[in-house]
DNA sequence: GCGACAG
DNA sequence: ATCTTGTCGC
């Protein structure tokens, strides 16, 4: 898969909120399709080494089966340090280019993060969502914008990620007694529909298993499919 | 001017 | 993000 360059990475912290207040324009937060496959792939990086690099990692997922299709890691300089609100020029870049040497064509992508929530509507599952062309989802571990009621304390529980009279997202129980998760449209994909794509992707833990498996896979803690594609949970 | 601030 | 094993509780 191959794509476009939209804007450069190289840029300034304005330059960077000026190209995200652009960009967000052509967010959808409907579904394109009829999402009924089911190859999600999870996406996150690793912090950089001493020389400045980091690790990109993408684990392609079948969805029913929890069957790992894919595992993808690649080494980049992210071409900013991380800025508030800026994250997806410092990431972005890497993961695309791990996305670029799957073999597999995902169906959604989850991304450590927020989509739409942010402040100017434009995180980085979005942007991520946007240049691949693809449904993107935003799963957070902490909000970066917004604020919610009080949530019920069982798997499932939700409350609305409000910004004023915004709708920006989910927070999303998908442990029992465990801090929720901030769901968000990235892409080409509706809030309730990104919602439950997240509560079906968890196995037990409490982000979902794309995204936590990517994690993994970045930090080198991820074993390569076996030959007959069967996992070892 | 003062906090808040994804990973 | 990162420094980091065992331990407490559902």
């Amino acid at each position: 898969m191959e794509l476009k360059e939209l804007h450069p990475w190289n840029v300034t912290p304005q330059e960077a909120r000026s190209i995200q207040q652009q960009l967000s324009q052509q967010v959808l937060r409907e579904n394109e399709v009829p999402i009924g496959a089911r190859l999600i792939a999870g996406v996150d990086i690793s912090g950089i080494n001493r020389k400045g690099f980091a690790t990109g990692a993408v684990v392609v997922l079948d969805v029913p089966t929890f069957t790992i299709r894919e595992i993808r890691t690649v080494q980049a300089v992210p071409p900013m340090k991380y800025v508030p609100g800026l994250l997806s020029f410092r990431e972005v870049p890497v993961l695309v280019k791990a996305l670029e040497t799957l073999d597999t064509t995902p169906d959604l992508i989850m991304v450590d993060g927020q989509g739409i929530a942010h402040p100017r509507r434009f995180g980085i599952a979005s942007h991520l969502g946007l240049l691949m062309d693809l449904p993107s989802i935003g799963c957070g571990k902490s909000i970066l914008t917004g604020k919610h009621d009080p949530l019920e304390e069982h798997r499932g529980a939700q409350a609305p990620l409000m910004d004023r009279q915004d709708h920006l997202g989910t927070a999303l129980r998908t442990r029992t007694n465990v801090s929720p998760v901030y769901v968000s449209v990235g892409h080409k994909i509706d809030l309730d529909t990104a919602v439950r794509w997240v509560l079906s992707c968890c196995r037990g833990y409490r982000l979902p298993e794309p995204t936590r498996l990517a994690h993994q896979a970045a930090a080198g803690r991820l074993a390569p499919p076996s030959p007959n594609g069967a996992s070892a949970g």
